[in-house]
DNA sequence: CCGCTAGGTACGCTTTCTTCA
DNA sequence: GTGAAGAAAGCGTACCTAGCG
């Protein structure tokens, strides 16, 4: 810094003035201060600035590795940190490194909020946490005052994917649940109103669960089901549960959305593809990014209406249709 | 630091020592310190340990959000680097987060080396990088002297598909190419090798690409092809691709591995499922991972040998025979 | 020699102050 | 009033030295 300051010809007050981009400095100051930073190749040490501040303007964010929907939130994460001047930290949840190490690495980093991207961690750990700092969980639901929620309204969600599936004709109507995974005491929720709702309508659960293995299990134990009494809808827990149904069904010689109509949850890029072309609930990854930073950023910067009770947002998810429904035919079952 | 000290009844310095993890405190009160600490939640400020001393001890890693090979390969770098004392910070690239942005925030951290997934960068910027600190660049070949790099031996992946589906009798075999991708050139020249090494062998080559949506396009390109002159084998750029190209292909009625046998590349977890059970060429991300952190802690830790130019290290790969490949068939196709 | 205290400097910045043109 | 210099304190550690029992 100091070197960059004599190159420049000034001091280094100046220096740290147009590298953090405050008033105090003239253009023609602030040009030749960057040209000499670029000539030397100096850039300001982060550690040292956070150190030096009262504040870091730092917000932690953990997320599971390889996780594609997770993927797309850091996308939304990283544009509207940057949108509010925050930088983000990130910190991978693998399954031999848990998310309470992970949050460990972000407490050492000093970062002022903590975004948890589908926590799996109890009531009691993350009140312990919101305690400490602002949190915000995303995609999973919790209680508690302390803590933000930035999450889709899964309930909601599933009514829709009910709905759509009604208004072509289905009345068994199957759910591929997810357990106990996030969000997923919602949507079970959301597809038990929506049954309920006519009296005409079937319920079936089968467990399903996060990923194309537990999609392709269900689909095994549904084809099991005599032709009779086999649902003609299919509404998964997520779009990954519900491409591995689709394809052990199709494997098993059962035509979709001919025979059973399938919708999934989430929107993943792949259920958009030509090929999978997935009638899906869409989570919107934009907005849920926006929310958690927002949650973080209003709080942070001590906006006095949110400094209180976090809010819990709740985004509304929109039905995609695409081809792997259809309306329910005379002949339901081959 | 100062209430922790007190609280233990010891000096700043015996804290530091403690946290450290050096020699020159009795086990008492070690356990002394350490419990003071915990019962007032302190944990060090990583921003003020990596100032103060004259090592951060820090790696930084580019990755792709949502890419699940990386996934993959975090997990054994956080594994590894844990091991040889390094703190990984990560910085990912999306669709609107370049990998140089991305290298930029890892500078300003002061990590002192980088390993780069998958990088897209020129040979130019990885030389310009590699001569400010040590840099691998892992999957993806570079040529330069400073620049380490980790990679699977794509050339000899290539002709392990290749051979397999020779031994099961398939004269027309097909590339789905993978285009500029990182590898793709090597795996190209693996093919082309290993098909020239028989002159019975026919060569295909038909653009394929990283994800399933250009598998997709591959297979509808191949169904096009009359009958007489469609490959019997298909060997994919990666799993993804292979993915998308089997979907495509049963849905334009042809069987795999009947009419066409499918051979794939990296073994992701998808490819092992029992629905999928695609025969691949499996990248060790293990090993993979391994290698990066040994490559900069050699370096980084002042081994003379590794102190010239960094090694370049190439890692088998390993053939995994599922069900997506079958003998060649009287009727080769349908 | 070990375990420890006490006090210092260093790290690279931020931030605030006074002063000057 | 605005742009800038220069000084000084501080951030939370690491690390060193001197010294004590």
């Amino acid at each position: 810094m100091e070197h960059v300051a004599a190159r420049a010809g000034v001091s280094r007050a100046l220096v740290s003035i147009v590298f953090r981009g405050v008033a105090g400095a003239s253009d023609a100051t602030r040009e030749r201060v960057l040209a000499a930073a670029r000539e030397l190749d100096y850039r300001p040490d982060t550690r040292a600035s956070r150190l030096g501040s009262s504040r870091t303007r730092t917000l932690g964010v953990t997320f599971s590795v390889g996780h594609a929907f997770h993927g797309d939130l850091l996308e939304s994460l990283y544009t509207h940190a940057d949108a509010a001047a925050y930088e983000l930290v990130l910190s991978g949840v693998t399954p031999s490194r848990s998310e309470e190490a992970a949050v460990e690495t972000l407490l050492a980093e000093r970062c002022e909020g903590i975004v948890l991207l589908g926590s799996s961690q109890s009531t009691a750990q993350l009140t312990r946490l919101a305690a400490r700092l602002p949190v915000v969980s995303v995609l999973r639901p919790a209680t508690g005052d302390e803590i933000g929620v930035v999450r889709t309204d899964d309930t909601a969600g599933l009514r829709l994917a009910v709905e759509h599936l009604r208004g072509l004709g289905h009345t068994r109507i199957a759910l591929l649940d997810g357990g106990r995974t996030a969000g997923a005491t919602e949507r079970r929720r959301g597809y038990r109103s929506a049954m309920r709702h006519s009296p005409a309508l079937t319920e079936v659960v089968l467990p399903g669960g996060l990923t194309e293995l537990e999609g392709a299990a269900a689909a095994r134990a549904f084809v099991e089901l005599g032709a009779d009494e086999r649902p003609t809808a299919v509404t998964a827990f997520n779009d990954r549960c519900a491409i591995g149904f689709v394809d052990v069904a199709r494997q098993a010689g059962l035509r979709v959305p001919g025979d059973v109509s399938v919708v999934g949850f989430d929107d993943i890029t792949e259920a958009g593809y030509p090929h999978v072309a997935l009638t899906t609930v869409r989570q919107d990854a934009a907005r849920l990014g926006a929310a958690a930073v927002r949650s973080l950023a209003d709080r942070l910067d001590g906006d006095p209406v949110a400094a209180g009770t976090p809010a819990h947002t709740v985004i509304a998810p929109e039905l995609v249709v695409r081809s792997s429904t259809a309306p329910l035919t005379g002949r339901a079952s081959s």
